[in-house]
DNA sequence: CCGTAACCTTACAAGCGTTAGTTTGAAGAT
DNA sequence: ATCTTCAAACTAACGCTTGTAAGGTTACGG
């Protein structure tokens, strides 16, 4: 019997060599998972499978288990973020400009998709990639090489400061410490956001510039 | 048979009248549960009931279910900040070095007990608490009871911050506002820290007291 | 010596990650 | 046109943990 239903059981073959193309299909029903139900761990292989119209073994043919199938959702997320970053920055020639825009962006991008955001940055299971505990580093360049494409949206950040010193519209000092104190701010705010809706929060967008500006040290 | 617990099964009942006594054990195995491992979820019926000899079903004469465990350990936690925070506080003449100090502790209550702050302000799993969600409201005044008594702390800022104000020692206009972002700041720092220790953090310490300088408005 | 508070054992249905073995059907060879 | 092969999917099942229901036992206070 030919099964052409997509919503019917059992998935139709893919064509020799193309077995890469479910591996995309499962990253996405796992952030679809995801965004809909607002948890990490309701990205559960078997949950994924469903989604994705498979059977859940079908999975390892593709993923070693299932935090590599997170590990996969988590790379797509720092990749998004950095774009969005990227793009909303380059336009700007103006460094105060360009500093509020990327904070925006990653403010934005964390109310837009709180899940993924959460998972991001906030993850609470095993946060044991080689190199997230252990003794603090000097400088981030001793961190492994996924920690440094992750954090590459921050050293746009340390650069944006940098940039707005360098060009006498800012006080700062240190754009590093100040740019990890944005950093963290910002994850505070949208955070806590998440966390406590109904409390009377500043329009977002208000609170980022303002943060932007006290801790970036812009000249009024 | 494997023998988790080094106590034998069972437990010498409590005299009449005092089944509360298991009640507070209870709570006290979660929270240890919640130290040790560091996650929410590893709270559950049955570890609590390993942790404190029990047999699981017990739990059902103190607790309605798993969720009113975690909502004593939480109430708890509360307190336990609100006190902190008031014990260091309450010591300070000088309206900057009472900031200070009550940022101070903020911060290092989360950072010493990292899951149980994570589970206070950052719970991932249904903070469907009546209030939580809905539409945002106008004042905190507005909030259910629950959160009145929690956000006791925060309120403890606003007027800190207020009162550095009248004393001339900030500039704030709007102590609210400030106290918030000031507020969602030191989540953001404390979180950040806990989700990737070695990055090159400045020290907590100075981290609060730049931020309580800056969002705060402090004179120098 | 009884009633009942306090705690127990047993059991169930779900759901999980994962392993093992099997079917299917398109690609390439004959 | 037919056969062969094997990647890509499947079904079945194991062993585990979970929350919770139902009902049994023990020993203290009146």
């Amino acid at each position: 019997m030919v099964k052409t239903s997509p919503e019917a059981k059992g998935r139709t073959r893919n064509r020799r060599g193309e077995g890469g193309l479910l591996r995309d299909e499962i990253v996405a029903a796992a952030e679809r998972i995801l965004e809909r139900e607002g948890a990490e761990d309701a990205i559960t292989l078997r949950s994924v499978a469903r989604e994705a119209n498979i059977a859940a073994p079908s999975i390892y043919s593709h993923f070693a288990d299932r935090d590599a199938i997170i590990d996969a959702v988590l790379d797509i997320g720092y990749e998004r973020l950095r774009m969005l970053i990227v793009d909303v920055t380059a336009a700007e020639p103006d460094p105060v400009a360009r500093l509020l825009a990327g904070a925006r962006a990653y403010a934005e991008f964390a109310m837009t998709d709180p899940a993924r955001y959460r998972v991001l940055f906030g993850r609470s299971r095993a946060p044991e990639a080689p190199g997230l505990s252990g003794p603090p580093l000097e400088t981030i360049e001793g961190l492994p090489d996924v920690w440094q494409r992750r954090l590459d949206a921050f050293r746009t950040l340390v650069d944006a400061i940098a940039a707005c010193a360098a060009a006498g519209r800012s006080d700062s000092t240190d754009p590093f410490s100040d740019a990890t104190l944005l950093w963290t701010s910002m994850h505070g705010a949208v955070l806590m956001r998440q966390f406590v809706p109904r409390f009377p929060w500043p329009p977002l967008d208000s609170a980022v510039a303002e943060l932007a500006h006290r801790i970036g040290r812009i000249r009024d």
